[in-house]
DNA sequence: CACGTCACCTGCGTGC
DNA sequence: TGCACGCAGGTGACGT
């Protein structure tokens, strides 16, 4: 499911239901899930955690404690939720935290007996945690957040020229660019007007600055309508219901009506506009 | 460094 | 019905 706007709107409505409590214990029901540290350390050290702050990276949901972070990555089918504690786990959950409301919050306190869980649901088992002091460790290789004010059409130019790669994979590299998954990527090509397989270092200064805009429209677009929500994961948002190209093969294109291609590009589905992204490096080369 | 292949997993839709 | 197959929003570890 998740790409980042996703995982900023699990965030954001996760916030403030999780600030200020205190994680009493885990329930690790699939003990792979955790990439870090073993069993024994991560239950001793997250016990009495305070969740000071709740933010994102990429697509890694983070939990500023006490004294750790704790980072989660939901790669493809991963869900986080809150639940009343006293409800049993289901099927796929893969790690519950039991969480005690702030004594301040009496109120809160009074409606759930103060008791609710963090459950990272995740049906395919490819999701992982992290609890670590130095969470650089993890995140340091991480390309430039797209919307942050560093991720200018200068430097996207810059970035790209370096390379000699086709687009689409290139944007799915999380250490070129943070963020973008298969959804994102084909809807910023086809906005920007871009094939998916043109080189990089043949990207001009004004596609640069276009495909820079692309990105970050589609990316706020995507916030806007919290998320896209496809078959049986991540309910809630309704960006899949405005998808220009993606999952689109055979419909009509939104801009010229013409039909919508499907092709293969690094094992992902690449949906485009072969009118709107024509190229003719790609299609004379 | 680029790129291909497989691996990790479960579940859903399709066609025979 | 059953069964095989292809597909899925991600990434990491290989080998060439």
């Amino acid at each position: 499911m998740p790409e980042l706007p996703e995982v900023e709107t699990i965030a954001r409505k996760l916030e403030p239901e999780l600030i200020g409590k205190t994680i009493l214990d885990a329930d690790l029901r699939w003990p792979r899930t955790l990439a870090m540290p073993s069993v024994k350390i991560f239950k001793q050290q997250i016990k009495g955690q305070k969740i000071r702050e709740v933010t994102r990276r990429a697509k890694f949901f983070i939990l500023h404690l006490s004294d750790f972070s704790l980072l989660i990555h939901l790669r493809m089918s991963g869900d986080l939720l809150i639940r009343n504690s006293t409800i049993r786990p289901e099927k796929h959950d893969r790690l519950i935290l039991r969480l005690l409301s702030a004594p301040s919050s009496a109120q809160t306190a009074a409606e759930d007996g103060g008791l609710s869980s963090l459950v990272f649901n995740d049906t395919r088992k490819f999701g992982r945690v992290w609890l670590t002091s130095t969470p650089e460790e993890v995140l340091g290789r991480l390309g430039p957040e797209p919307l942050s004010r560093e991720f200018t059409a200068q430097w996207l130019y810059n970035a790209l020229g370096k390379r000699h790669r086709q687009l689409k994979p290139l944007l799915l590299d999380q250490t070129f660019l943070a963020g973008l998954g298969n959804i994102y990527t084909d809807e910023a090509l086809h906005i920007a007007k871009l094939h998916p397989l043109v080189l990089s270092d043949s990207v001009t200064v004004e596609q640069a600055r276009d495909l820079r805009e692309a990105v970050r429209k589609v990316l706020k677009e995507g916030i806007r309508r919290n998320g896209a929500s496809i078959d049986w994961v991540y309910r809630g948002g309704e960006f899949q219901n405005h998808f220009r190209v993606y999952d689109r093969a055979g419909k009509s294109c939104p801009v010229c009506s013409t039909e919508i291609k499907r092709i293969i590009v690094g094992q992902r589905s690449t949906h485009y506009c072969p009118k709107c992204q024509a190229d003719a490096e790609v299609t004379h080369g």
